[in-house]
DNA sequence: TGAATATATGAACAACCATTCATATGATAA
DNA sequence: TTATCATATGAATGGTTGTTCATATATTCA
């Protein structure tokens, strides 16, 4: 009647151990996701070209002034990107270079995704 | 009355040739979205150190067969997971190199962002 | 075959989120 | 100061999504 399981627990408890703080885990996680967003990606994408003010973007994505307002301050806010006042306008542009290596990264994978089929 | 404005229009128009398509940054974006999930980076951050079967992954991840099942399926869809059968089992496993390389990146990150305050 | 184990899946619900609209803030030029 | 331009922000809304619960499928063992 009782059959043998499968769950290996010195495997688990070993991995349990070895494995980051759930607090890592959830920034980690939130990185990602301010970058799961298409409208967000496409201000990336622009940013990874120049330094760019908020009407430029709208303009470069398409999308309404105050929507890419709303998506910088989260980028902003993820430390992904930062800003600077001239005037009336404000700069925008990447934080850091880790930004533009995820992009590459996450863009090789979608192309090698393509050639596998 | 007429003031000067700020939008540099032959700027914004280089850009818009420059980028990628509208389906290469949404797919882009879809990978991110992806990953950016806690439930699904710990899983992520579990298989990074060995092959799994569902089971196990529920345990360390302190989350119901049901929940990872369904993430998984979310991961595998996405090819960022790949898996095997073994009679009642399946074994998962990260499909590539590249999902670990935006991991530690992330990662770094996250580290970088903590030291500069 | 029937019981136990492992995984998958569909429906439903609550929580979250991106956009829109209206409006506020602030800077510049006349 | 008044009109215009640039950006920010709050509230509301429609759509998305992760989890739960119940159940289905499939494999193994007695």
């Amino acid at each position: 009647m009782e059959q043998e399981k499968i769950v290996d627990l010195e495997k688990v408890n070993k991995i349990k151990k070895i494995m980051p703080s759930d607090d890592l885990l959830f920034d980690i996680a939130e990185v990602f996701k301010v970058l799961g967003d298409t409208t967000r990606m496409k201000i990336i994408s622009a940013l990874l070209e120049s330094e760019l003010c908020v009407g430029d973007i709208a303009e470069i994505t398409n999308s309404t002034q105050s929507a890419i307002s709303h998506q910088l301050r989260v980028l902003k806010q993820a430390k992904l990107v930062k800003f600077r006042k001239e005037g009336k306008a404000a700069y925008y542009s990447l934080d850091d270079e880790h930004i533009s290596t995820l992009y590459e990264i996450a863009k090789k994978h979608i192309e090698e995704g393509y050639e596998h089929r």
